[in-house]
DNA sequence: TTGTATGCGTTATCAC
DNA sequence: GTGATAACGCATACAA
């Protein structure tokens, strides 16, 4: 049932002209008649004609569509770092494409061969949970196409880079916590084979030694996921340990939810007997009692830096070779949640 | 610095035989030789070939994408939606281009103009708060293009559509109120213009009526926006009547949660002296303290039974006539924050 | 079994 | 001032 669209075509056989001459007159081409100008726009305006910008898209070999891969997007993270690119993008000519992941490393390998076959002109990325492999990545850029990489690193890709100083949030966080005088940290980590995971941990870990405090194996557990019901069975162990942890740091807000509630549930006072700290700072994380204390990441920047990066190299397709590397600091939130 | 693709021209060329027989051995003719095929595949694969689906959309005058207009994405609401929707398309052979109208008026008309176009095949929407006019959306229409309304319902509009009960819902949570004793109930309803505010509304004032409650204009108090700082105020303005509330119903979890956090500051107990429920059940919902009496909706099955619903009509091109309205029930849960 | 011609909608280039 | 033509990459009706 669809009806055809009115095309330039039609309008240049409605008035007896070329299709060359309307196309021109919608452009306001200097030397056109001002009569054949009006015929055409009013002809135009009256048929309610919409250049298709596929064709537009074909003939220029760019179709001015941006695509964004992430994992997911019903955590506040990620949305709101797509909200921030979409904020920038939107004042562009470019349309912005998001694909889902689902931290899978082979959806995230058909949605670049489809981002590619769609002509896309460029794309952001934060890469799945499964992914440590980037020659998909390499492809892309092989094919001309840019890359930005945010929050989570791929290392051993040289492409543009907008991450998060993940050590030194958990660095800060856990010498807080030593500051404040606990004496058995636990970490609740992510999953193994992401970037933040592994900074994550290793701030953790130093901040332990730089005061020389113990390092328990058996203190640090990594989380299979990142929801709330991932962080329970987890949070259980710590506490049933032999020796519990009296400060847990955990990988982001929803795993320290979990574990606060653990923690509620097995009677433990917050912040007396457990200090509890997380990541990300999200929207709700001061709502919850004890409200939670983390570690804030300017989410909303990342999206926007990302993409003023990208558009910068779609703009002048010259400096595609030094690649930047920009990495924000987050910031220590202290609530009540911790000592 | 874009390398040019390859296309099936070159194929052609080094091969010495038509493009359009690489065509047809890309896809597997019947009428075409084994070697013929055999070389064409090998070599689309030694060279790395990627069709041109911009070629092809214009060819077959279909984009095989779909537009999916949202107010915002950092809720769990829309965010969990969109997960849905994405889940079914992704089977097809569609894409989805997200759509931000960040609750604007004029952005989503830029936007319908942007997708337009585009020459997407369908659109799946959720109007801004601001939106009252739909002519934007008839206008997809009479391009041919389906529009599927989800959520938030456009009055006068005839397209398929895929709702919640929002009066059903509010009415079993404020009758519940009323059964468990509260006698001033008051409500935080959402943005005016919006459909499901007028529903939920709607739904309290008959919840009351039917249990011969007093209406109390100063009761019934509109949020600005969707978020927590959206909530503090109203909520402020409840508990400072000379006749304060018993009870509050919340537009959604977020307003519900303000209230909480209102209340506990004024040193009210609660549930004891303000029983307190929402709408949504977020993720988060049930680790507040106390946990979060609310109305829970199925927001990913809105989701992919909106999707489906298009994809049937992007299928069959005809039964264009009869549109579909979906309306699912809203459950009541039941938690700590109310008696 | 394969090649040729055509068209999808638009614009740049050259011609008149 | 305006028209004709070619081109973007692909698929298909029609020829051969």
């Amino acid at each position: 049932m669809k009806k055809n669209r009115v095309t330039i075509t039609d309008i240049a056989r409605e008035l007896n002209i070329s299709p060359s001459t309307v196309s021109r007159a919608l452009k306001d081409h200097p030397a056109l008649k001002r009569e054949t100008k009006d015929a055409v726009k009013a002809l135009a305006e009256k048929w309610d004609y919409q250049p298709n910008l596929l064709a537009l898209s074909l003939l220029n070999r760019k179709s001015n569509t941006i695509g964004v891969i992430v994992p997911e997007i019903t955590s506040h993270f990620f949305s709101a770092i797509i909200t921030g690119i979409q904020d920038v993008v939107g004042k562009s000519d470019y349309n912005i494409m998001i694909c889902l992941s689902n931290e899978s490393y082979e959806e995230e390998l058909i949605l670049v061969k489809k981002l590619l076959n769609m002509q896309i002109d460029g794309v952001l990325v934060s890469p799945s949970s499964e992914t440590d492999d980037f020659d998909h990545f390499r492809k892309l850029q092989k094919n001309g196409i840019p890359v930005v990489v945010f929050d989570r690193d791929c290392p051993g890709l040289e492409a543009d880079k907008v991450l998060v100083d993940d050590y030194s949030g958990a660095f800060q966080a856990v010498e807080y916590l030593i500051d404040r005088g606990c004496k058995n940290i636990a970490h609740l980590g992510g999953p193994l084979n992401l970037s933040t995971t592994g900074h994550r941990l290793n701030g953790y870990l130093d901040a332990l030694r730089k005061n020389n405090m113990p390092i328990r194996r058996e203190h640090i557990v990594h989380v299979p996921g990142f929801s709330h019901k991932d962080g329970i069975k987890p949070a259980k162990k710590l506490f049933q340990l032999d020796n519990p942890p009296d400060a847990i740091f955990a990988m982001n807000d929803n795993i320290a939810i979990s574990a606060m509630h653990v923690a509620k549930k097995m009677g433990l006072k917050i912040p007396e007997e457990i200090s509890i700290l997380g990541f990300d700072d999200e929207p709700h994380s001061s709502f919850f009692t004890p409200t939670l204390s983390t570690v804030w990441q300017p989410v909303y920047s990342i999206g926007m830096l990302s993409a003023r990066i990208l558009l910068s190299h779609l703009k002048n397709k010259d400096n595609q070779l030094k690649f930047r590397k920009e990495i924000f600091k987050p910031e220590l939130v202290i609530r009540n949640s911790s000592k």
